[in-house]
DNA sequence: TAGAAATCGGACAAATATGTCTAATTAAGG
DNA sequence: CCTTAATTAGACATATTTGTCCGATTTCTA
């Protein structure tokens, strides 16, 4: 069970590259480049990102995308409604309407940890994915080593 | 973004069917009349749950399916491993094999969020689910409302 | 105003998940 | 020993997600 889909997964990735490039515009090859994720895709992606209001785009010669809002203050949550929205159980699937509003206990608990997924993400920002690799390792401040530094392909 | 697929649900649904019968074997009709699951790929997801050792099952006349251990030792994950297991994020996604084992910051959070729902399953007994339909209701004590009492079909 | 560089939109293709059907096998009971 | 009721296994069908491609449009620059 994947739990997040790729699309989610590209829309993420896509973001944090925008966020921590230096250039404020980026075209989708650079972004495909530089996320590994493929171009005719992205494309798509990107679009839906656009349309969410989340980045704006640029037609033309030295054109792309870039954010519209700052790393600080766009959420995870954000970026994953606007591709692939989480679906929260609103009424049991059964169809059991004999009690409205209320979830079977099974469905309350599926429920319960969608929103816990829901409010890590709210409070999760891009920004805080700009940082190096991990909490565990302490050599890895020397030099940013994330935010995708990308070698040229691994094949 | 589904976060649970149809198949864990069935899987579910199936086995808080099982053990809230009053019956101990149950048949594969009997099922998915019971939870509103195609009987056909219903089938397919209780022999996964079969082969994984969560149920056994019995051919023949008066055969069917039964779990093997007690609802009180059953959980959530148990049952979603069976079928459709939570992959964890183990190494980057992109192939920045820079940083071992340790994850970009985004997928460390990607996983985290995993990893709560994961705990959350595992805490989870199936024998917790054959209460009433929530905790809200109080006129809910009244009577079992739920390890779906079916009327015959909603069409 | 022409050409180049980019997004946009839609048609199409491939892969995966979900669902259906049927023949083979097993077991119980007359 | 035969019939009936059940799982099992696999082929097939459909739907959804993911991925590719290309022509149309916009925009910059010379």
């Amino acid at each position: 069970m994947a739990m997040f889909s790729q699309t989610a997964e590209y829309a993420l990735r896509a973001v944090v590259h925008l966020a921590s490039g230096e250039e404020e515009s980026q075209t989708v090859g650079q972004i495909a480049a530089g996320t590994r994720v493929p171009a005719g895709y992205l494309s798509k992606v990107l679009q839906s990102l656009s349309r969410a209001g989340l980045i704006t785009s640029q037609r033309g010669i030295g054109g792309g995308f870039r954010l519209v809002k700052a790393a600080q203050e766009t959420s995870l949550l954000e970026v994953i409604q606007a591709v692939d929205p989480i679906q929260r159980i609103r009424n049991c699937p059964l169809g059991l309407d004999a009690h409205g509003a209320n979830l079977c206990p099974l469905h309350k608990r599926l429920d319960d940890a969608m929103a816990l997924i829901e409010e890590q993400c709210r409070a999760t920002t891009i920004a805080e994915l700009l940082e190096a690799p991990s909490p565990r390792t302490k050599a890895a401040s020397e030099e940013k080593l994330c935010a995708f530094p990308l070698t040229p392909a691994p094949e």
